[in-house]
RNA sequence: GGGCCUGUGGAUUAGUGGAAGAUCGUUACCUUGGCAUGGUAAAGGCCGCGGGUUCAAUUCCCGCCAGGUCCA
């Protein structure tokens, strides 16, 4: 099959051999168009008899619609949408609300990137109804493949309005000569305005996901108006096929026909007066229109994908202008920094009101990207901008047409400043980082790439920072494609195998019987097809493993099953054993109560929790995954910061109160546009869900979601909901680990076994654990520290805090210590011991901790080569305590060397340090000296000059025998 | 979804298979009429958590947790 690029070439010249066949000809010659072709291969149709090229500014010049601009009335941006409904709603187009800009019902694309994609896939394949046979909609947009040339392009905008006008029928209805002339209307007398001779229309194709068809281009002063898709036919291995469901995809520029309407320096002047003069206002920059009237008709020149130099492109639009290249960009630069902080504000507006964050992963990142632009240029300038307040303006002037993204701007701002906060950590970061390489005095390729990949440095940041140390930095010409190679390497290593896929032609789907009540256990079913253990019937009460809920067991015939695996609409139960009864043959199927009850518990548990935090933390709160097991079950939400250990009560407070509500389920089927209508685009919580019909759970006044899970009758079988922890799984999003029913009773169990354990080794009550831990991590590092000074307070020798704490102890503690729940008492008693061991040396080696006895030591001590030499022997001394002893030592006197031999139960150790005089003047290195010593008694060991430490595992060997050999190496011991 | 980087006193960090360092801040003392400053000294480290290798791990290996970042 061919590429859609492919496609799109090949049935362009077909359409074009036969133009009667595939545009509406008949009405374009009506009204006065005469067909041409154009040097550069595209047919066109004008009303200019000598006209011979085509309206794309490359063919014909680039913008003119500063200048004599055409169109007789001027539009304001929301006027542009009342002029449409008011042409085109007589005609039976039935205007509707735009969807959300996030995707949520969309499995392939995250964003809503044109007016069709409100339709995709489902409508267009012909699966749902659509809203009505003919409509318009103004669809906000996002695409972020643009995000460079934004602001200083004139006409670039990631976030946009795309007015669609759309039909969904069959071929039967299909009328392209009506659906042309609408739009021909629109943009003529009846509409804005335009005159015919100013319009100029191309014949072109287009094709995507399978489809295709033809399509006509309205391009008027270079300016490409709208585009109207004529989606008539679909790809198939035998060939191309009539569509059973013809679609009409227009798709037109709200912005660019608003700027092509006023004819403003550019496309930004157009959409957001009001918002430009309040920045203006607080920037005070100098505006100078005149100037930007002549470079907006050369900023297509800088559009960034296009131009390989560019500061050749802004040499050449200089000297196009007359003017010096600076004095153009200290003019033009400002200005196209405002049009993109105000385009970045309306896209970030939209899209966090409509439920993306932003992130360092998914979608989320576009909006980092865009955020931190617009910060960049706030900062590049000074300037005192506050981006929230910039979307709060926003929301003023799009009142009219887009009341709702006024209703979360105290959210929105609370997101941006958390953003924003993340924005200047990294940023201070990232300068410590380069200065720190910077001093290293040199750069290479590698480093280069390595900050930048893992720190977000990038070349131009390298380089600006580098003129501080007056250094040159080389960037290579294809230093982003080392990036992608890098990657390339890491990521083939991870190739993870598909899942298995078992072939089910001709057998019927099954059919589920627990979508309405989920105690319904048992049923008796025909077997349809047995493939080895798996066995499909024609119905079944169980559920296969989807949708992030753990799949059932029971048995067939008695018969265990252990898995059930859905495959489209197909349920396959995976027997333990191979089946005894054959295709054909009645059955019984038989659920797992326990198991069933438990899942739905926690499926249900997972709708309350969502609607909880939802309450609790804001509106931007949706679902981004979900699983349900016996044990418990997880809920991954949207949300910008890790959540306090506060706010996590207050969910788990509301949740348990939509229980204890005892609010009945309502679980139904409803056609998806009525659903879409009823409920709205949140319904989607768990993603999206396939089919013309879907099936709704609702929870009355909670919540809403498409769900195809066992749920509960009512929320108050849920039973108690403990939410156990939250962790953030990646930035912006945060997953809820909770329980509920059984599963909770079972969790208390095991966490009165973790306090148990606790309350016995430190011997108080549960209040009382939390102060109790804190003193003993604090007296067991005193006693630490008095085993290596010597300096004992009384007070470390025993605990004693009585301190209360109200609250999850557990909780407390975990954070406290930082380890889980589960590791709580080993940890504790891990802690309690190490003290204990503590105090008891302490208390029975105080003569050992003593400083009569150190300085006894140094009484006995020998002369060596000039310097004190202290050679001992002990018995069943810890290591570590040999070295606190000689290190105290150390500290009386410079002049000392000690070499200390301990016989514990598994063999000799033997230790050894040199004072800060002999290490200097003497030809002495105590580590060889141990390595030497023990190596002749097969241990191991070894050192520094002034410090070495070894080991002789032998039980047998004679404490005397080391003591010897250390005397008579020890010249003149 | 995939990859990479980072985690050491209150802050910023150096460091290494062999007794945990620096700068700022804090406290005390000295200098001053007082302050800024200067000088001297001290306190302050579960070297993110758990496990492994080792005579010896902050350092090497594995797992986890936390933060950052790039690419789709």
């Amino acid at each position: 099959m061919l590429s859609d690029k492919e496609q799109k070439k090949v049935f362009k010249e077909i359409a074009s051999k036969e133009p009667e066949k595939y545009y509406p000809t008949k009405e374009l010659k009506n009204l006065g168009y005469m067909r041409k072709h154009c040097k550069c291969g595209t047919y066109f149709w004008t009303t200019h008899k000598n006209r011979r090229v085509c309206g794309d500014p490359v063919c014909s010049g680039g913008f003119q619609v500063v200048i004599n601009n055409p169109t007789p009335k001027k539009l304001s941006y929301i006027d542009v949408w009342d002029k449409i409904v008011e042409v085109l709603e007589p005609r039976g187009y039935v205007p509707i609300k735009r969807y959300p800009c996030v995707a949520r019902w969309n499995p392939t694309s995250e964003f809503t990137i044109a007016s069709i994609s409100a339709f995709q896939p489902y409508v267009v394949s012909g699966e749902v109804e659509p809203p009505a046979k003919k409509i318009i909609i103004p669809q906000f947009c996002l695409r972020f493949n643009d995000i460079p040339n934004v602001g200083l392009t004139g006409s670039h905008a990631c976030g946009f309005v795309m007015i669609g006008q759309h039909s969904f029928v069959p071929p039967e209805e299909w009328n392209q000569g009506a659906l042309f002339l609408d739009m021909h209307d629109f943009i003529t007398e009846k509409g804005i305005g335009l005159s015919k001779q100013e319009i100029t229309i191309h014949e072109d194709s287009w094709a995507g996901g399978g489809t295709f068809g033809c399509s006509l281009e309205f391009f008027s002063r270079g300016v490409e108006l709208f585009n109207q898709v004529y989606m008539m036919f679909e790809q198939t291995p035998k060939g191309s096929k009539e569509l059973k469901l013809k679609v009409l995809d227009m798709g037109l520029g709200q912005e660019r026909v608003a700027w092509f309407s006023q004819g403003t320096p550019n496309m930004y002047e157009a959409i957001f007066p009001q918002v430009l003069q309040k920045l203006r206002k607080i920037t005070n920059i100098e505006l100078d229109l005149d100037l930007y009237n002549r470079f907006s008709q050369y900023s297509a020149y800088l559009n960034v994908d296009e131009v390989d130099d560019m500061d050749a492109a802004w040499h050449n639009v200089a000297t196009e202008l007359s003017i010096d290249v600076n004095e153009l960009k200290n003019k033009v630069l400002p200005m196209t920094a405002l049009y993109s902080i105000a385009e970045h504000a309306r896209s970030l507006l939209f899209a966090i009101n409509d439920g993306m964050l932003p992130s360092n992963v998914g979608g989320g990142y576009n909006l980092r990207i865009i955020f931190r632009r617009a910060i960049g240029f706030i900062d590049m300038f000074k300037w005192d901008i506050d981006i929230s307040d910039v979307c709060a303006w926003h929301a003023e002037e799009l009142k009219n047409l887009f009341p709702e993204v006024s209703e979360h701007l105290d959210e929105i701002r609370e997101i941006l400043d958390v953003e924003c906060d993340k924005y200047y950590a990294t940023k201070e970061k990232a300068g410590k980082i380069l200065d720190k390489k910077l001093k290293e005095g040199y750069f290479s390729t590698e480093t280069l790439i390595e900050i930048y990949d893992s720190n977000g440095i990038s070349p131009d940041m390298v380089k600006e920072a580098a003129k501080k140390y007056n250094m040159k930095i080389h960037v290579p010409d294809n230093f982003y494609s080392l990036v992608v190679e890098r990657h390339e390497r890491g990521e083939q290593v991870h190739a993870t195998g598909r899942e298995i896929d078992i072939d089910l032609d001709g057998v019927p789907e099954t059919k589920s019987l627990y979508y309405f009540d989920y105690t319904l256990l048992s049923n008796s079913a025909k077997v349809l097809k047995i493939i080895d253990k798996m066995v499909l019937l024609d119905q079944s009460v169980a559920y296969g493993t989807s949708g992030g809920q753990l799949h059932d067991v029971g048995t067939i015939n008695g018969q265990k099953f252990i898995d059930v695996i859905k495959q489209g609409n197909h349920v396959i139960h995976v027997l333990e054993n191979t089946p005894k009864f054959n295709e054909g043959d009645l059955v019984k199927v038989e659920v797992d109560k326990e198991w069933r009850f438990q899942l739905s518990q926690h499926h249900t548990a997972t709708h309350i929790v969502n609607a909880a935090a939802r309450d609790i933390l804001g509106s931007h709160v949706n679902q981004a995954g979900a699983k349900k097991t016996l044990k418990n079950a997880h809920l991954d939400i949207t949300h910008y910061e890790q959540i306090s250990e506060e706010k996590l009560r207050l969910i788990e407070k509301r949740a348990n109160e939509i229980v204890e509500k005892q609010i009945a389920l309502n679980l139904s089927f409803m056609p998806r546009t009525e659903a879409e209508q009823q409920y709205g685009m949140g319904l989607y919580q768990g993603g999206a869900v396939p089919g013309k019909k879907i099936r709704i759970v609702e929870v009355p006044g909670i919540d809403v979601e498409a769900c195809g899970g066992t749920h509960l009758n009512n929320t108050f079988e849920a039973g108690r909901i403990k939410i156990l922890k939250s962790q953030k799984i990646q930035d912006g999003v945060v997953r809820l680990v909770f329980t509920a029913g059984n599963a909770t009773q079972k969790i208390k169990k095991k966490r009165d076994n973790i306090l148990t354990n606790l309350k016995m080794i430190l011997s108080v009550e549960s209040d009382q654990l939390s102060g109790r831990v804190r003193e003993l991590l604090e007296k067991r590092n005193n006693v630490n520290k008095a085993l290596k000074k010597g300096a004992i307070d009384e007070n470390d020798l025993r605990l004693t805090s009585n301190e209360k704490y109200e609250g999850d102890v557990i909780a407390e503690l975990s954070h406290f210590l930082k380890v889980k729940d589960k590791e709580l008492p080993l940890k504790v008693k891990k802690l309690h011991d190490e003290w204990n061991d503590g105090v008891e040396k302490i208390n029975m080696m105080k003569k050992l901790l003593s400083t009569e006895y150190s300085n006894e030591l140094i009484g006995k001590a020998r002369d060596y080569l000039g310097f004190k030499l202290i050679l001992e022997a002990f018995e069943k001394i810890d290591q570590n305590d040999l070295k606190n002893l000689s290190q105290r030592i150390m500290k009386l006197s410079d002049d000392i060397i000690t070499v200390f031999i301990n016989k514990n139960d598994n063999g000799i150790g033997i230790l050894g340090m040199v004072g800060k005089h002999p290490a200097k003047d003497l030809d002495f290195h105590v580590g060889n000296f141990v390595k030497e010593c023990v190596s002749n008694y097969s241990g191991r060991g070894g050192g520094k000059k002034d410090f070495g430490q070894g080991f002789i595992e032998d039980q047998a060997l004679d404490l005397n025998e080391i003591l010897q050999y250390c005397k008579k190496n020890l010249n003149p011991y």
